[in-house]
DNA sequence: GATGTGACTTTGT
DNA sequence: CACAAAGCCACAT
């Protein structure tokens, strides 16, 4: 399997995660087909988030923490884009339990018509 | 090829 | 809640 397709298929599970929820590094990763490679996703986004239609505020830890230092640039726009969707954000933080994405079979499928 | 560095995760203190 | 350790993998030196 190519890199080109791996890369698509993570900013293509990005990409599903709707408004107002979000989901975690490694989850993307699980969803993508690429257990184990959490980090790979952060690398993807840092290459695309510049660019467009790819919603990686929706991103964060495991824990629900922003992955940016507190207070920095990225950190606060993250953390607007979040709120702008109800997503509320405290100390940096997000409560997984109410906001992760659970994402139900029609949307899993996507990830396996790979 | 060894080593260090990440938008990471899990487990154990 | 904080911290450490180990696991993970692509990339730069």
């Amino acid at each position: 399997m190519t890199n080109v397709s791996i890369i698509a298929r993570i900013l293509n599970t990005v990409k599903v995660v709707p408004p107002g929820f979000v989901a975690s590094y490694g989850q993307v990763a699980d969803l993508s087909g690429l257990p184990g490679r959490a980090r790979l996703v952060g690398k993807q986004l840092t290459n695309t988030f510049e660019g467009a239609a790819i919603p990686w505020h929706r991103i964060v830890r495991s824990d629900g923490k922003i992955a940016f230092p507190v207070g920095s640039e990225k950190a606060e726009e993250q953390r607007q884009r979040l709120i702008a969707e109800g997503v509320v954000v405290r100390n940096n933080r997000i409560s997984m339990k109410r906001f992760q994405w659970q994402p139900d079979l029609a949307e899993i499928l996507h990830t396996l018509k790979y």
